[in-house]
DNA sequence: CTGCTCTCGCTTGTATGCAAGATAGCCCCG
DNA sequence: CGGGGCTATCTTGCATACAAGCGAGAGCAG
C-alpha cells in the first residue's frame, strides 16, 4: 500500500512533524515558518525543508507568500465553509457505505470516547480538541479506505486550524456527546443514521464558530478598496497573505 | 483568476502539464519521468522539476524509487479497489447533499454529455477516457466546492492510470448510459437517486476491469520469494512507454 | 559457452552559493 | 516634528556542484 508516509524517513519527519503539531493544536495558523529555522532544528539543509513545505503546501496546511516566508494557512470563512462541506459529504458518504461494525472497532470508538471524556474532565483543552479530530479519522480507519483516511486527515487538520481561529467558545461537551450519538447509531448498525448525525455534528460545530471574525484585519479595508480578495494560489481556493503578526492572545 | 497570478506559475506548468497529460490518458502508468529530460523540456534545472515530482508524489500520482527514477504510478490492484471506494463514498456523498441543480448546472451536464457521445460516435477513445473521467469533476464543480473538486480531480487521475492498466475493453457506452442515468436522475431533483445510480455506476466500471492482470508480471514471482510487494514499479522495462517516445496509435 | 565480477555511466539526493525581492529602520530633508 | 526615500538585512527562488547508489555491459575466469 503506497498511500502511507514511509518513504524518505527524515523528509517526513519534517513534513509530520508540523502536522502533528497542527493536530495537537500546538501550532497555531499564520505560524511563520522560517526555512533556516527548521532547517537548524532538524539539522538539514534549507533544500529538505523547502520540499517538505512544498509538499505541506499541495495538502493545503502551509502557504508560501513570495520572498517573505512560509505561513501556516488562516483559512479564510469561505474556505472554512468549504473543508466543512467537504468534511460533510466525506464522512456521512463514509458511515452510509458501512454495513457492519468489527468488534475491534467497537472497542476502538469506545476506547476514544472514553479518552474524551478523561480529557474533558481533567479540561486539557488542547489534548480535547487533538482527541476531537482524531474521533472522525478514527471512524475512517475502521472504514478500511486508507485513501479516504488520509484525505481526512489533511481535512481535520485544516479544521483544527479553523476552530484555532474562529472558535470563541469551545462546546466540548455538545461535541462530545455528538460523537456519542454517532457511536451509539454505528454500534447499532443503523449507519445511515449515523451518516445523519455525522452531518448535523458538523452542521453545530461550524454553526458554533464566529466566521464574522476575521483573521485578517484588513479584509475589509481590503475590500473596499476593491483590492483582489485574496491571493489564490491554487484552484481550490487559497490562503491569504498576511503580515507576520498574529493577533495578540 | 483561477490559477496562479504570477508567482509560480511555471512551477504549476509542470505538475499541471503532468496531471493533464495523464488526464487524457497521453501518458501511461509506469512511464519514467526523468529529471534532466523534463528540466531541458521545460528550460529549468532540475531543482524545479524536483519540485514538481514532489508535489505530484504527495497527490499520489507520481512515486519515486530511489536512486532509480520518478515513475508515474501503477496502482495495485488493492489501491485500485480503494479508489474506486473513496470515489464512491465522495460521489455518492456529494450528489446526495445537492439540493438543486441550476439551470447553468443542467446545461454543463447536458453540453458534456454531447461531448461524450460525440466522442463516442467518433471513436476517439483517448478523449472520451478524458470525457468519462471529466464528467464527475464537472458534478463536483457544481456542487460548488473546490475542496472536494481538487479531491476527485486527484482520484480521477488515479482512475485513469487504474483504466489504462486493467481495462481490456472499455465499456463506453455502458459509462455513457450511466452518465446519462445519473444526469437524468439530477435532473429531476431526485439526488438520492442519483448517489445510488453512481455507486452503481462505480460499481459497474470497477467490475468491468479485469483486477486479475497484472501490471507487475513478477508480482507472483516476487510474492512467492517473499520479496516486499511491489517496491519496484517497471521491472520489465520492454512495453513501456518512453517519456519522448510517442507510441503509435 | 556460461557465469561471475568489476567498472563506468547515468540516475537521484543533498548541500551550497548567488540573485532577487520585500521589509524595516535610518537618515536626510522640508 | 513629520514624511519620504534609501539602504541594510533577511527572506525565499533557483541553479549548480558534488556525493552516492543502482544497473548495464564489458571483460575475464572456468
Amino acid at each position: 500500500m503506497q498511500d502511507s508516509p514511509a518513504t524518505s524517513t527524515l523528509q517526513n519527519t519534517i513534513e509530520e512533524a508540523i502536522v502533528s503539531g497542527i493536530l495537537s493544536a500546538r501550532i497555531r495558523p499564520g505560524t511563520r515558518l522560517s526555512e533556516n529555522q527548521l532547517a537548524g532544528l532538524f539539522g538539514v539543509s534549507r533544500t529538505r525543508v523547502r520540499e517538505a513545505m512544498m509538499r505541506l503546501e499541495t495538502r493545503c496546511i502551509v502557504h508560501v507568500s513570495p520572498r517573505r516566508g512560509w505561513f501556516v494557512v488562516e483559512p479564510s470563512a469561505e474556505e472554512a465553509m468549504m473543508v466543512y462541506g467537504a468534511r460533510r459529504v466525506i464522512e456521512a458518504g463514509l458511515l452510509r457505505s458501512m454495513r457492519v461494525l468489527s468488534d475491534e472497532g467497537r472497542a476502538a470508538v469506545r476506547g476514544h470516547l472514553a479518552q474524551e471524556k478523561a480529557a474533558m474532565d481533567a479540561g486539557d483543552r488542547q489534548r480535547l480538541t487533538c482527541l476531537m479530530g482524531d474521533f472522525h479519522i478514527r471512524i475512517a480507519e475502521l472504514a478500511g479506505n486508507p485513501v479516504l483516511t488520509e484525505i481526512l486527515r489533511d481535512l481535520t487538520a485544516r479544521t483544527i486550524l479553523i476552530s484555532m481561529l474562529y472558535q470563541s467558545d469551545f462546546h466540548a461537551l455538545q461535541s462530545h456527546l455528538g460523537h456519542c450519538r454517532i457511536a451509539d447509531a454505528m454500534e447499532s448498525g443503523d449507519f445511515a443514521k449515523a451518516a445523519e448525525l455525522s452531518v448535523e455534528h458538523l452542521d453545530d460545530v461550524e454553526t458554533g464558530l464566529d466566521l464574522t471574525q476575521r483573521p485578517d484585519p484588513l479584509s475589509e479595508l481590503r475590500s473596499s478598496l476593491s483590492l483582489p480578495p485574496r491571493s489564490v494560489p491554487s484552484p481550490d481556493g487559497g490562503t491569504k497573505t498576511k503580515p507576520t503578526t498574529t493577533k495578540g492572545e
